[in-house]
DNA sequence: GTTCTAGAAC
DNA sequence: GTTCTAGAAC
C-alpha cells in the first residue's frame, strides 16, 4: 500500500474516529501542523476534490458541520481556525482540513507546509462550495500558478512580518502564541 | 504525505 | 564549520 492511501487505512479503525456520523468522520491530522489539526472525511470513496460534482453540495455541508462539531468538542472557538481543502491534495480520499491558526507544531518544517496553508492552495470551504454551486467543478491550478504559489515569501499570518528562513519562523509564531 | 541527505547558503 | 533547503525515494 502506498503512503497515499495512508488515511483510508486510518479511518477504517474506527477507534481514531473523534466523531463520525453515517457519511463522515473526524480524525486527528497524524502530522498536525498546528496545536489543533483535524480532517473531515466522507466514508463514500471520493478521492478528491476534483470528483466532486453539484450533488455532492449536501454532503459538504456534512463535513462543515462535523468540522463545527469537532471546534466545539474541544472547547475552542471556530474564528481561530481555518476551516478547508488543499488545491493540490496529496492524500487520496477527500479530506476538509480543521486547523487552529497558531501553526506552532514540530510537525510544520517546510515552506510548502506554510503555504499549503496561507495562500491560494488553501481553499477556504466557502470559496469551494461557492466554485462547485456555480461551476459543478473544481478546477486544478495551472503548474506555473502552483510553483509560484509556493515560492510566496513567508509572511506572518497575524502581522507584517517576513521571514528569511523557516527556524526563524517557527520562533516568530510561536512569539506570536505566547502573547 | 514523510524521511533522508547532498550541497547551497550562511 | 554549521545551518538550512529542496529533491529523490524503484
Amino acid at each position: 500500500m502506498s503512503w497515499q492511501t495512508g488515511l483510508i487505512k486510518t479511518i477504517l479503525d474506527p477507534s481514531n474516529w473523534i466523531i463520525s456520523t453515517d457519511v463522515a468522520v473526524v480524525i486527528a491530522d497524524k502530522f498536525p501542523k498546528a496545536r489543533h489539526h483535524y480532517l473531515v472525511l466522507p466514508k463514500a470513496d471520493i478521492a478528491s476534490i476534483f470528483q466532486l460534482n453539484k450533488t455532492h453540495l449536501p454532503l459538504l455541508e456534512e463535513l462543515h458541520l462535523l468540522a463545527h462539531n469537532v471546534i466545539e468538542i474541544r472547547g475552542e472557538k471556530i474564528d481561530n481556525f481555518q476551516i478547508g481543502f488543499h488545491a493540490e491534495p496529496s492524500m487520496q480520499r477527500l479530506h476538509l482540513h480543521v486547523i487552529s491558526k497558531d501553526f506552532v507544531s514540530s510537525c510544520l518544517k517546510t515552506k510548502k507546509h506554510w503555504n499549503s496553508f496561507n495562500t491560494p492552495l488553501f481553499l477556504p470551504y466557502d470559496s469551494l462550495y461557492t466554485q462547485l454551486n456555480s461551476e459543478g467543478t473544481i478546477k486544478r491550478l495551472s503548474k506555473v500558478t502552483k510553483e509560484a504559489l509556493l515560492a510566496t515569501p513567508l509572511k506572518c499570518n497575524q502581522c507584517s512580518f517576513v521571514a528569511k528562513n523557516i527556524p526563524s519562523f517557527k520562533e516568530h509564531l510561536q512569539d506570536h502564541s505566547a502573547l
